[in-house]
DNA sequence: AAAGTTTCCGAAACCGGTTTCGGCAAGAGG
DNA sequence: CCTCTTGCCGAAACCGGTTTCGGAAACTTT
């Protein structure tokens, strides 16, 4: 960079045995790149007898096109793009490994890459977007944690660049995606504690600005229907999707008059802070107050006891993602790819049958006060 | 891909106005490309007013090379490779979005990307690294989670590929690092726990493949020697980097006839698995049982007592890694880049001086074993 | 058998940069 | 004043692919 003519070749001593290019497999044929490209590349006007030849050829000689070559034609890097916002405290956290895992394995598949980036704030994830398809780092996006209404979305749908959703949104114009029917586990948590006996049964939703939050609600609303029981809209509290928030929550329920004997968290995290405010109660959880959750959070198989609770899959969701934006950049139409699939239920300790009614859940909370 | 020559062109609609070139650039000062790539590159035979002209006309029309563009010359694409490992229950997930961060934080500044794989076994690593070379997706690696004897390095060296190390290793030749000085850590935590009064001190070290691992017992042993007390190996348990692991780590110290009242962990995930076993004997953390770990996940605030620990940020570690791979790759000599940082002390409930003697903590022990 | 179609491939331009090479002009030296 | 450097930049090749265009050969059709 600095010794300017004399410049220093840095990398010289490296890269012993020149890489195999389009020019030896055609030369080794007797044709010219042109043919080894076309035939390499599908293209309908090689003799089938042509293609044969040259794609052995290729596979004998360990020919690997180089996709920063071919994209500075084509304009395709071969490559997705991931933009994670990172803000203090990221409930995506847990997942991100796995997630990673299965976007990757998706793409490498394909003989894809994955390029990622992060921001702190939304905007600056809408600018790392652009940036990156301006630079033409990146074909496409896989979006994490989708909003209602996202401004991801109209930035990359404006500029015409290929996108796939973990999670729906509330316009779903030209969208793609893949996500987890948390409406149907919110119904199915509900109608199970139902089932056991509760009837008063609370839900502590997610950030409201998410999708998620909204059909989980829904599905919580379902399932209440579903089980005949009433709908008492002070059973939904604040936003919870943190630990102290979960916790905060919990203690808000239990200070009702009619105090829910059973609650169900659109996260776990949140329902993880409720065994501290339980237990601060002298109480116990899956006894006294039943909870069941969603997410599937290793931690939650170490609460004591056991966090019951509808688990995801987020290396498949990475895997789908990852193979449904390959679809969408090269080219099938956005409605055609859109996935949905069930989370499961993980069964243990936190929900049962319920031992006091709320009245002397209500009674029994007042004398603790008392002491 | 099949309608051969009238091959459909997917993205003619999209990309509207066209990206601006170095012609560009050069057509609007009247000077040639290459005039234009030397001033941008450094090169001395430039005079300087022009190399001003042509920074400013640049930088007026929004000129931005691309990468892939120069790579088909330079064979390098300004791209950082990152290849982890996912196996059933990595310990290194709680970090990872924290680390990925920092990584592509600094990554950005300089406008290089990140690439980022992942495989499932160490082999897969190995091949995976080797094929991103191949096919020039990344110019150099970071490799996390570095091994005593790491087959990652002798696969990177012996290809003289640029590569920077989260950890150290025991041959030190042409390796670069940025690496938390554990050791450091645990000989304070043990200098810690004697000073509150312990004099039988265990640790539960990592696994002995790690470097670390290794790093973190000399520590400990360091701590003994300092405070006078005698190093007793029984008192070094099987490696344990688990929940289960831990909390079997510490069933078998509280077995011995002469267990510990206080116990370093070389994780915090590790020391968490204590909690239940403490507290499945009765006893409890912090007051019969002092422990002090390492790593600064999350979930040791939530603990009960909060888990004191000397904690990483893994944040700044992605960052300074990203920053001297990018050195490395630019030519600087990898023993000049080799950078050590503290982990720093998070002082809550875990530890404290010990209620009872190593004998009256047998004796107790004996008596709730009866019941 | 001549003309019109297809089929299939080579020649060459092109993508957006980098790098080599050489030459002109200005300055230095004799 | 002439030669020799040196400074500075243009011309052109090059990197490894893709794509357009056109034409020869084979195959149909009349």
């Amino acid at each position: 960079m600095q010794t300017g003519t004399t410049k220093t070749p840095t990398s010289q001593l490296a890269r012993t045995r020149r890489r195999v290019t389009i020019a030896d497999v055609a030369n080794d044929l007797g044709v010219t790149k042109s043919t080894v490209s076309r035939a390499l590349n599908g293209y309908t006007d090689i003799a089938e007898g042509t293609r044969l030849r040259i794609s052995r050829a290729a596979e004998r000689l360990g020919y690997r096109p180089l996709s920063h070559a071919q994209a500075i034609r084509t304009g395709r890097v071969r490559s997705l793009g991931l933009v994670l916002q990172i803000d203090n405290e990221d409930s995506a956290r847990p997942f991100l490994a796995d997630f990673i895992a299965g976007v990757t394995q998706a793409a490498s598949a394909e003989n894809w890459t994955v390029t990622i980036a992060t921001a702190e704030t939304e905007r600056g994830v809408r600018e790392t977007l652009s940036r990156l398809v301006d630079e033409q780092k990146a074909d496409g996006f896989i979006l994490p944690r989708t909003r209602l209404r996202d401004k991801r979305v109209e930035t990359l749908r404006a500029q015409n660049i290929p996108f796939v959703m973990f999670g729906r949104t509330e316009d779903p114009t030209e969208c793609s995606w893949y996500d987890i029917k948390g409406e149907d586990a919110m119904r199915a948590a509900t109608a199970r504690l139902a089932s056991q006996g509760h009837s008063r049964i609370a839900h502590v939703p997610g950030g409201g600005e998410y999708t998620y939050s909204k059909l989980r609600i829904g599905g919580y609303r379902d399932g209440l229907a579903a089980a005949g029981l009433s709908f008492d809209p002070a059973l939904i509290t604040a936003p919870a999707i943190t630990h102290d928030a979960g916790e905060a929550a919990t203690r808000s329920l239990l200070m009702m008059a009619e105090p829910p004997t059973a609650i169900t968290f659109a996260v776990d995290r949140a329902a993880l802070g409720a065994y501290r405010a339980v237990q601060d109660l002298g109480l116990r959880i899956g006894r006294d107050i039943s909870v069941i959750a969603y997410d599937g959070i290793p931690e939650g198989a170490y609460a004591d006891p056991g966090l019951t609770t509808f688990a995801v899959n987020s290396r498949q969701a990475g895997d789908r993602l990852a193979s449904l934006l390959i679809k969408r950049i090269r080219g099938t139409a956005p409605e055609e790819l859109r996935e949905l699939a069930p989370a499961t239920l993980v069964e243990r300790g936190s929900d049962g049958p319920p031992r006091l009614t709320p009245a002397e859940l209500a009674q029994c909370l007042k004398d603790i006060q008392k002491t």
